[in-house]
DNA sequence: ACCAGTCGGTTCGGTGAATGAACTCAAGGT
DNA sequence: ACCTTGAGTTCATTCACCGAACCGACTGGT
């Protein structure tokens, strides 16, 4: 029925974990998340730095909007444009992509680093948890800087990599030189 | 090509959550590796538990072996018997499944929790990542007894569910009343 | 007025994965 | 001899994903 896809839904689990993944369990959904926390906010923008296909786009960015982990808001009329932006409840997301990322960074054993994540007030590493080991304080992810790592391709073929080669904070839209 | 299966693995994705996604990412591995954390261990189980469709586990498990997560050994000859258990990598996978579960929880506002994590050692529910904060230390994962809360089905069908029913340490292997 | 281009999709045919049911094989029990 | 269990495999159907093409509203250039 719900948002989910495939044929069905996990069932009779009884389990948030399945819950969980009810929601963001499917393909690409968590990279469409992953992307919004980057600044990612318009259909164009993850189509060409995802290479989703664009049915598939539109149907996670519907049903995230649906699931109450995406906001889509109008940004201008005429030609009628929308954005999409993480909820409160989107945002709870951080600590699942961390750990993530944590655990997919030590798969590979020699693997140069990707990309750093700072409080961007005292520039420290955030720690496993995102908390700031000097300031010992959780870091609002406003206050997070991302930092491109030695690993990633310094010329990326696509207008929105190249934009998040730059240190950025999270959250802070993608520019977009308006006409 | 390799364990991933959708169509094709995640691109050119340069991102260490991409590739967690393309080892964990598919639909049920991720409560394949829960079951394990509950300590299911055999194909059987895994079956009953989840209501996953057969090959479908087939096909998990072995790629969970090739990716390193789950180790598959031997417990009998005649006829031989193997079970799957977690190794050093699978077990890195459980701050991913509690934040997941945490996420989950946190979804529907009335819930009623459906299980508890404890620290075996003082009694003390775990905190967001796994850590006593009483004794504060991180628990290891031997440590942490697993507690039924009351949002769970009191009577479920399967001997699984019913065994997961009682208080019990993670990774410790569900009974099998030998011959 | 005309044309090209952008943005945000929808439609469509082909492919490949998931599903559930049936079947296999080996060993044990009775 | 027969039934059962565990651990799969095989198979037909269904369904999701994929890539390419198409569409509609607008905009900017000439």
């Amino acid at each position: 029925m719900g948002p989910m896809a495939l044929g069905k839904d996990y069932a009779q689990q009884q389990c948030s974990i399945a819950r969980a993944l009810e929601v963001v369990g499917e393909r690409w959904t968590l990279l469409v998340v992953r992307d919004a926390f980057y600044g990612v906010r318009r259909y164009n923008d993850f189509l060409v730095h995802l290479g989703i296909p664009r049915a598939v786009l539109a149907a996670r960015l519907q049903a995230l909007v649906e699931a109450g982990v995406l906001d889509r808001r109008r940004y201008q009329e005429s030609p009628p444009r929308d954005e999409y932006v993480l909820t409160e409840r989107g945002l709870a997301l951080w600590p699942v992509l961390r750990s993530l990322g944590a655990w997919g960074r030590a798969e590979v054993p020699g693997a140069v680093p990707l990309r750093h994540f700072h409080h961007a007030d005292c520039g420290t590493e955030l720690g496993p948890y995102g908390e700031c080991p000097s300031c010992r304080v959780p870091v609002p992810l406003a206050d997070v800087e991302m930092r491109p790592g030695a690993g990633l391709d310094p010329d990326p073929a696509d207008p929105v990599s190249r934009a998040l080669l730059r240190p950025r904070r999270l959250l802070v839209p993608l520019e977009h030189t308006s006409s």
